[in-house]
DNA sequence: ATCACCGTACTTACATTGTAAATTTACAGC
DNA sequence: GCTGTAAATTTACAATGTAAGTACGGTGAT
C-alpha cells in the first residue's frame, strides 16, 4: 500500500519537531515516542539522526539560537548592544521551555561563539580593552539570562509574581512586600528590563 | 531480628538526604529508589512524607533557601545588599544544581519572601520610592543569578568557559575571541562578579 | 534483470522511572 | 493482652530511554 507521502526525516525535521512540540506541550511533555508520533515515525527512527536524546535537546538549543539576527550595524555601538539583547529576551518569550535548557543543559559546543564575537567586536570598536569588554559583556549576559529566567517564572520567588495576590501574607510581618502590591499591577517589564539596561550602561560609562 | 536502630523517617531528613545526594551524584541522578535506599527505606516510604518527587524538588530548595543568612545591620545599605549577594552567589556554588532548580522550578510556594522584604527594608530605608527599590531589586536579583548559573555552567557558551581552550576557532573567523584567550587565565571571578555590582549600584547613584 | 549493499525505518526487549493500591508492621493508649 | 493508627513494605503498572536485531527500499554494478 502507498505510504502518504511523507517526506522523509532528516535532522532539521526532528530538531524543528521538537521545538514545535516542546513549545506547545510543554519539555516534560517530550518524549522520543511522543515525537516519533509527531512525525509519524516509531521512536527509534530518530534515532538516526539524533544520537540520543541529550543530543536532542542540544539541537533544540541550536535551533533556538538560530532565531537570532545580529542587529544592523549603524546604530551606535549601544544601541546596537541593546538591541542584541532585547532580541535575546525575546526569545526566552517565544520558547521559554527551550530558554531554560540553554541555560541548563551543560552544552555540548559553543553554540553561540559568533554572537559573542560580534558583541566582542562591537564593544572593542567602541573603545573598550579586551579585559572590560568580557566583564561588560559577562555582566549584560548574566542580567539578561537572569530577567529573562525570571519572567518566564513569573518573578516566582519575589514579590510580585502574578500569583503573588493569590497568597495572603501579613502585612504586619512583610510591610514592605506589601507596600509593593498596588505599584506591581502597572509595572512594565519592557520597560523595567531596559532600565536594568540603562544601569549596567551607565555604570559602563562611569567605570570603564 | 532487631532492626538497626536507624531514625525515623521526617521530610526534613528526607529533604537534607536528598540535598547531599544530589550534591554528591548529581540532579539526574536521583530517583525515588536511590533516595530511599540513601536513607535505608523503601522509595514508597517516602511518599508518607512527601507528596510526590515534585514536592521533593521544592523542598530541596526550601533547605537551600534556608541555608542563607541575612547580613548584619549596621554596615551601610549598599554594603549590605552586596553581602546578601554574595551569600547568595555562594550557595550557587555549594549546590549547583538545586541551584538550578530553584531557577527552572515552576514554584509552589514564596520561599523567599521574608528575603525579598529584608531587602525592600533596606532599600526602602536607603531612600529610594517603592517602585524603584523594586527595579533594583530585580536588577539585582537578575545580575546574580544570570552569573551564579553562569558560573555553574562554567560560561559555556561564552568565550572563556574552561574548555575553551579546547575547541578549535580559527583566529581569523574570531579574532576578538582569540584576543581574549590570554586574558582569560587572569580573570578572578569575584572580583568579576564584584564589578557587575559595581555597575548596577554606580547606575543605582546616577539614576535613581 | 539480478544481485549486493547500505541507510533508514520498524520490532522487540529490557532496565529504570514515578507512583497508585493493597498489605504488613510497629507502636500508642486502653 | 487488644486495638487503632501511622509508617513502611510489597506488588503492580504505565511510561521512559535506548540497545539489538530485523525488514525494507532504493542505488550501482554486473
Amino acid at each position: 500500500m502507498a505510504v502518504t507521502g511523507r517526506q522523509p526525516l532528516s535532522r532539521r525535521r526532528i530538531l524543528e519537531a521538537a521545538v514545535a512540540f516542546v513549545d506547545r506541550e510543554g519539555l516534560d511533555a517530550l518524549s522520543m515516542r511522543k515525537l516519533g508520533g509527531e512525525l509519524g515515525v516509531e521512536a527509534m527512527s530518530l534515532y538516526n539522526h539524533v544520537p540520543n536524546k541529550g543530543a536532542l535537546l542540544d539541537g533544540m538549543v541550536e535551533v533556538l539560537l538560530g532565531e537570532l539576527e545580529v542587529p544592523p550595524e549603524g546604530e551606535g555601538w549601544e544601541d546596537r548592544i541593546r538591541d542584541a539583547y532585547r532580541r535575546f529576551r525575546r526569545l526566552a518569550h517565544d520558547h521559554p521551555d527551550i530558554f531554560s535548557l540553554l541555560i541548563t543543559r551543560p552544552p555540548e559546543a559553543m553554540y553561540g561563539v559568533w554572537l559573542a564575537e560580534e558583541f566582542l567586536r562591537t564593544l572593542r570598536e567602541a573603545g573598550f580593552e579586551p579585559r572590560m569588554a568580557l566583564h561588560a559583556f559577562r555582566a549584560l549576559n548574566s542580567y539578561t539570562v537572569g530577567y529573562a529566567m525570571a519572567e518566564i517564572r513569573d518573578f516566582a520567588l519575589e514579590p510580585g509574581g502574578s500569583r503573588a495576590g493569590a497568597l495572603q501574607l501579613s502585612e504586619e510581618e512583610f510591610p514592605h512586600i506589601s507596600e509593593l502590591r498596588q505599584h506591581l499591577e502597572g509595572v512594565d517589564r519592557d520597560a523595567e528590563f531596559e532600565f536594568g539596561l540603562d544601569l549596567i550602561f551607565t555604570g559602563l560609562r562611569e567605570l570603564a
